[in-house]
RNA sequence: GGGCCGUUAGCUCAAUGGUAGAGCAGUAGGCUUUUAACCUAUUGGUUGAAGGUUCGAGUCCUUCACGGCCCA
């Protein structure tokens, strides 16, 4: 039988705790009582050669069982007994009470669901039912045994068999009040998923969306694909990225803020029907609604412009909104407000919005930039000297109205000022054919008519520069390579970015971006 | 970055500036249909960290760390 070569262990513990720079000062002995007595425990089954086996195989989830025999006037004491089939689950030991010969536990198995065992001294085989009363509320446990209902009419495995599977060393939060701390949820991300359910319920969700989306864009076509997440120019997005280094090469590199120009690449090459669902590094500060690292979708199609977009964001919606369980003619209840994903969203221009909502801009105001600057100064919204009429109309917008519209709305031409990589008007070439979808008074999506013309494209990049050079740390960099991408020629097209993230955040009633991100970014403990 | 709030036993929470406590979990014993099981006994603390005020600090003050909420 193996055994852990503890000197060995020792010994290298102490080779690491050397290493430690000296802010680790000494290992920390996070032991405390209750886990020193587990940790004996352990160490007795170790004894015995019955430590962590592998050899038990489940037959059944709990979550299975209870569905097939809900039932309990079908399925009474006596057509359970009648049976004669015996199955085989595993779980985590959630709660227990012990009376002398004979115990009821709950279990929690991989399907999320609890199930109550009934454990007799005299149906176990001998010594099992004393080596159980050593177990721990926490450990895994394997069951074999025959169904039946307890007085009050719940299903329970009768054991015939049942072993440790797995030795929990340390004791799981109240079995009442379970684990509230929001620190140690985030952090102890495990610990959550095993006692509070509605967590559980939302990854899955999550995953539930992620799948539809997948589902929809793989239906119409679309081809999934995987572009760099190292950069050597960032770009796509105006954004402040992430900083590293390749040592081999010598090299820094850039975590992307956005995929959108090495898909839009994918384009010139003749994949016209692309996506990506994957991840986005953006330095800047974690709030609710922020976190370093953030999900987003991003498809581009050729020979279609922004308003096909539009038709198919909202066709999109409906459908993933749909798909899911508990949808109710989609409609969702987020903090408080509901929301209707379901029919023809409203949509409205920028230009119109700001003119009907401060009372001193009229329509002929709109390319005034002193103007704008008037009101955005009698406002209270702070302004920068670079800013043109076009980045002031935004902030005038994002400052005073984006937050007040809650049901999906499509907010459609925005300034080319803001928008260095977006097709511009055939009516007003200061504007661009771009849209964002505004859901519970946030962005959701963004998406336009893309700029194919390699010399704009020249031009505007060189404007960003120069707004790097002013001390814009967000604006983007000259992509020369993606200019020469353009030079060959990219057909007509469109595309757009969904922020998974706070999609599912809105599809599942959730505050905070940290609660649909299983580990969401924490400053480290110590 | 700013403001407010929080950090006490494994978990959930108490404690006028005056001996740090409860419930659950744990430990020992009893109990063969319990389900927040029950009964008896019982262990458990560097009060986030470091300073300061005070005869005396979980409590008041300062700084720091981490978190939550709001704001930019």
């Amino acid at each position: 039988m193996w055994r852990p070569p503890c000197a060995l262990i020792a010994q290298g513990q102490q080779e690491l705790d050397m290493t430690r720079k000296e802010t680790d000062q000494a290992p920390e002995v996070d032991e405390n009582r209750l886990i020193a007595e587990r940790r004996e425990k352990l160490g007795k089954l170790r004894e015995h050669g019955e430590a962590f086996p592998n050899d038990f195989r489940v037959t059944v989830e709990a979550a299975k069982l209870l569905d097939r025999f809900e039932d309990a006037e079908r399925w009474d004491q006596d057509a359970l007994e009648g049976l004669e089939e015996s199955f085989s689950l595993a779980g985590r030991i959630m709660s227990r009470r012990i009376m002398g010969k004979a115990s009821f536990v709950h279990i929690q198995d991989g399907s999320g669901a609890r199930i109550q065992l009934y454990l007799r001294r005299d149906d176990l085989p001998e010594g099992v039912y004393q080596s159980f009363k050593q177990w721990d509320i926490g450990d895994i446990v394997g069951v074999t045994g025959s169904l039946m209902r307890t007085r009050t009419g719940e299903l329970s495995v009768q054991a015939s068999d049942l072993r440790l599977l797995t030795k929990s060393l340390r004791p799981l939060p109240e079995k009442w009040h379970g684990l509230t701390d929001q620190e140690t949820r985030y952090r102890q991300r495990y610990v959550d998923l095993i006692v509070n359910p509605e967590v559980r319920e939302t990854f899955v969700r999550r995953t539930l969306i992620i799948r539809a989306i997948r589902r929809y864009f793989d239906s119409r076509e679309f081809l999934e694909v995987e572009t760099p997440m190292m950069h050597h120019i960032p770009g796509g997005a105006t954004a402040r990225p992430f900083v590293t280094h390749h040592n081999a090469l010598d090299l820094d590199l850039y975590l992307r803020v956005a995929p959108e120009l090495h898909l839009k690449r994918l384009l010139v090459g003749g994949l016209e029907k692309v996506y990506e669902i994957n991840r986005n590094f953006r330095n800047e500060g974690v709030s609710t609604r922020h976190n370093p690292e953030f999900t987003m979708l991003e498809y581009y199609w050729a020979h279609a412009d922004y308003n096909d977009l539009i038709a198919l964001t909202q066709d999109l919606l409906n459908s993933v909104v749909s798909e899911l369980p508990d949808m109710r003619d989609g409609k969702v209840d987020y903090q408080g407000e509901t929301i209707d994903f379901s029919g023809e969203y409203a949509r409205v221009r920028v230009a119109d919005a700001v003119v009907e909502h401060y009372v001193d801009i009229e329509p002929a105001d709109i390319k005034n930039a002193d103007k704008l600057r008037q009101v955005c100064r009698a406002n209270d919204i702070h302004v920068e000297d670079g800013w043109g009429w076009g980045r002031l109309l935004m902030e005038l917008f994002e400052e005073r109205i984006e937050h007040t519209l809650i049901q999906p709305t499509f907010v459609v031409d925005y300034p080319i000022e803001v928008s260095p990589l977006s097709r511009r008007n055939d009516e007003d070439p200061d504007f661009a054919d771009r849209f964002e979808l505004i859901v519970a008074g946030r962005e959701i999506a963004n998406g336009f008519s893309e700029l194919n013309d390699p010399e704009d494209q020249a031009e505007r990049f060189l404007a960003q520069v120069q707004a790097r050079d002013a001390g814009d740390a967000e604006a983007m960099h000259f992509d020369r390579d993606y200019i020469r991408a353009l030079e060959y020629g990219m057909p007509p097209a469109a595309g757009e970015g969904i922020g998974i993230d706070r999609l599912v955040m809105l599809l599942t009633d959730s505050p905070s971006i940290r609660d649909v991100l299983l580990f969401p970014y924490l400053r480290p403990e110590e």
